[in-house]
DNA sequence: AAAAAAT
């Protein structure tokens, strides 16, 4: 197969998309799952419940979205059979590794993991792929597999190379991997982030690394704890803030170009802007491409508000009178900046409030605890940047405030951080609210220009009315 | 503007 065949197919992408239905569930709606309340918990109990429920949760979750999303294929050889398993078994995992997805609760594979598995494990020659497809939908155990499907356990040395946008993030799916990867007592996973720091000379044994992109690129270069030239599978999770020139983009391509010419290339996000969708093909060579395209379902199952305030202050009291409907659950509050979230975490304490900060400015061993505490719920209200904007997954967060809304650097709508932060709720079909602060006609507009570009209507919330507030915490 | 490094 030509390269440039494959370069006129992508214009004509229509053309050659091989399309897959899926059918739609009717309007019956899934309960939320409620572990019983009983009195007297231990800490221990109420891990374990939380557990439970994010394991049944995760299974109402692979059913739902199966069912209501559409896939596009597109295949590098266009003349290739379009696989698409419809179970683990059918990908010939390795027993080890079908061990850990059970044990993690999945019983079948989403639809993401229907296709992207397919086309990374199916094909004889390892295939780079670019997916997309909105927040829960199962990204993460998807390329986890991958990696844990192509690493030779046997062999001591960085084998699969995983890169996150954030510390936190890298975190979370370095659990992931642990835990799909428990059954293999000889794989090892390596922390390339903040804080960890090796002696000189040393090498990693460790089979797999997940990391952030500084770090990652001093391990490779001027360190030399990896050797990239090793590395079989190389994965960007939010891949487009990755490889785009706001974002990671320099470190990303620097250590992509150390990386073997054969190096499998798997690149996975919710969002790509067009400029950036064009570059990732470009970055990527022959690409198979999957989209699973429903980017309004997600907006679906969020009810987006906004309140009109005329400055910061105005803003401060709207969301104290806020407060107590948003701590039903768990809540994140996004700032602009890192210093108006230590300020406003600062006012909300001295309002009697007890909300926790994360921002990139802190400590990594106090992100890591600050991060922890609310996954454990300790902390419901979690103020913070766009640090926390992407991937990260806490269950229990039906409210995502953006106390200023996102905006780039020319102080555009950022319309992809806004998908991603809204995102943070209303994940596994639940219910989720975003509550959208404006303080000046500039923001208005702003405003305006996010709900054009979604096309859903973002409804006026009055927050004085406390019956208005009684309706949407319902 | 935030994030990202043993700079």
């Amino acid at each position: 197969m030509a390269t440039d065949s494959w370069a006129l197919a992508v214009d004509e992408q229509e053309a050659a998309v091989k399309s897959v239905s899926g059918f739609r569930l009717g309007d019956s709606t899934w309960g939320v799952i409620k572990t019983s309340t009983t009195a007297e918990k231990t800490d221990e109990e109420e891990k374990e419940d939380r557990a439970a429920q994010s394991l049944l949760n995760k299974l109402i979750r692979s059913n739902l979205v199966d069912n209501t999303n559409q896939v596009e294929v597109l295949q590098r050889d266009p003349n290739s059979p379009l696989y698409s398993v419809k179970s683990f078994e059918e990908l010939r995992l390795k027993p080890q590794l079908l061990q850990g997805v059970y044990a993690m609760g999945f019983n079948r594979p989403s639809k993401i993991q229907e296709n992207a598995l397919s086309e990374i494990l199916v094909h004889v020659c390892p295939q780079n792929l670019i997916a997309q497809s909105q927040s829960g939908t199962g990204k993460t155990a998807a390329f986890v597999l991958a990696m844990l499907s192509r690493v030779e356990p046997a062999d001591r040395y960085p084998q699969c190379l995983c890169l996150s946008p954030t510390y936190e993030l890298a975190l979370q799916t370095g659990k992931v991997i642990e835990q799909m990867g428990k059954f293999h007592p000889e794989l090892k996973l390596a922390y390339a982030v903040r804080g960890n720091k090796l002696e000189r000379g040393q090498k990693i044994n460790e089979q797999i690394v997940i990391g952030t992109p500084g770090t990652v690129l001093d391990w490779c270069s001027k360190l030399r704890f990896i050797d990239p030239k090793r590395i079989k599978v190389f994965v960007l999770d939010e891949a487009d803030v990755m490889i785009a020139t706001q974002g990671h983009q320099d470190q990303s391509i620097r250590i992509q170009r150390m990386l073997p010419r054969n190096c499998q290339m798997l690149l996975f996000s919710a969002t790509f802007e067009d400029s950036v969708w064009k570059f990732a093909q470009k970055v990527v060579p022959d690409p198979n491409i999957i989209k699973l395209k429903r980017e309004e379902e997600t907006l679906d199952t969020i009810k987006q508000y906004y309140v009109l305030c005329n400055n910061r202050d105005e803003k401060f009291q709207a969301l104290c009178n806020l407060y107590g409907a948003i701590t039903i659950a768990q809540a994140m509050i996004f700032c602009h900046t890192r210093k108006t979230a230590s300020w406003l975490a600062a006012e909300l304490s001295k309002e009697g409030h007890q909300v926790a900060l994360l921002s990139g400015e802190m400590m990594v061993e106090q992100r890591a605890a600050v991060i922890e505490r609310f996954r454990e719920g300790k902390e419901k209200v979690l103020v913070t940047t766009n640090v926390c904007a992407r991937g990260i997954d806490v269950e229990q967060v039906s409210v995502v405030i953006n106390f200023d809304l996102p905006v780039d650097k020319d102080g555009n709508p950022d319309n992809e951080t806004y998908l991603h932060r809204i995102g943070r709720t209303g994940r596994f079909g639940k219910r989720g609210l975003a509550v959208n602060m404006v303080d000046s006609k500039h923001s208005m507009n702003i405003l305006n220009r996010i709900q054009e570009h979604f096309n859903k209507k973002i409804e006026r919330l009055d927050t004085d009315d406390l019956d208005e507030i009684e309706k949407i915490a319902n």
